[in-house]
DNA sequence: CTATTTATTTACCGTTCGGTATTTAATACT
DNA sequence: AGTATTAAATACCGAACGGTAAATAAATAG
């Protein structure tokens, strides 16, 4: 059975695909922030009517997460994939050269949704500033655990603290997208790498 | 002439200190960014009526300029303070530890005002958005111009450019700044300093 | 052909936003 | 004492905000 026959559901059907949207979405968010994105905006990026939003996607705050959700999953996907390379050097040279590339990508927004979703905000919008501050933190003891496992394997010296260096590198990680934001381009982020990598420790 | 003893002006006078209410809005728009800081909450903080600040700062706009004036030049005055240290290791050194100690205070707003005031933006605030970008790439612009100084007096590799350098040094502190919003301690910060700057070029 | 279900459209809601006109109070000058 | 000057306080403005009720259109099920 073929799933492009599925029988059809029951009323009017929709007339926008819900995924593309959360995709345009996303480039508004990611661009403007949480709170600096206003639903006018997002509802001209989207193509369709207010009410049509919120019908397919619930309040401006789930409309956020489910656009994080597809930004986690796709975008910066690479992160996780980074920390799957044998060793502890080869991951967090992945994870530097390909948040490079992808920071300062010019065919979408500069910079991490993560960082600059909502670093400040006004009063009501402290909880998305929480969960964005979790992901990240979320991103950083993922690190300290693949560092610690690289340790215990004589692959990372063990006179360092990994959670220090694992905040270490997240830190740079967060600097290179404010400065993607502010205009850097994958070239200077790359040579910014060159000089954090040139000194891994041994 | 006694400077306390100056005739005093013509009207009704202030009954607020100008100095002390754009502390007041600092603490402010520290937190909340630019437009996460609303009127009504820079209101109820400096305690005055709100045509009373207009008349005093002009709008919004002014008010944030007035504030970045006296926050560059007070509580972040530390920066140029280090360019001037007799080393280029020593300057990076004093900028990094301080920057550490500052970004990380408990006894103020976490990470650093120039990061987090107006990363991102709605309509109508990207002005704001970009003049703070060009502050940061001052700084930056100013710690490459000390690194060729220090090139020029034999006091920094000359194989290393000095405006990668400054660009990876910028981006380390201005990570710094995104963890400490985010709730890393001074003595976290200090760590990342300490790997930073054990990895000194020669 | 009718009923049911679901989506879109139009028009609108109350609240908060940044900003101000107007009135009232406090001081100095003459 | 009266007037000019300056600031504070009250009350308000239009616009933009996030969000929604009600009506209409398009599909399936019987």
């Amino acid at each position: 059975m073929n799933v492009t026959e599925m029988k059809r559901p029951r009323g009017r059907p929709s007339v926008f695909d819900h995924e593309e949207a959360l995709d345009k979405a996303l480039l508004v968010f990611w661009t403007r922030g949480y709170e600096g994105a206003s639903m006018a905006e997002l509802t001209d990026a989207l193509g369709i009517n207010r009410p049509s939003i919120y019908a397919a996607f619930g309040n401006k705050e789930a409309l956020f997460r489910k656009v994080m959700r597809k930004y986690l999953s796709g975008p910066v996907s690479y992160v996780s994939e980074a920390f799957q390379q044998p060793t502890a050097k080869q991951a967090v040279e992945m994870l530097l050269i390909k948040s490079a590339e992808f920071l300062g990508n010019p065919d979408h927004p500069k910079g991490c949704m993560l960082v600059q979703g909502a670093l400040t905000c006004g009063q009501g919008a402290e909880l998305i500033q929480q969960e964005l501050a979790g992901f990240r933190k979320g991103y950083e003891n993922a690190l300290t655990k693949r560092l610690e496992f690289a340790q215990s394997h004589h692959d990372f010296p063990k006179e360092i603290n990994p959670a220090e260096f694992a905040k270490y590198i997240a830190t740079v990680h967060q600097g290179m997208s404010v400065q993607a934001t502010s205009g850097a381009t994958k070239e200077e982020l790359l040579a910014v790498v060159s000089l954090v990598l040139k000194n891994w420790p041994r």
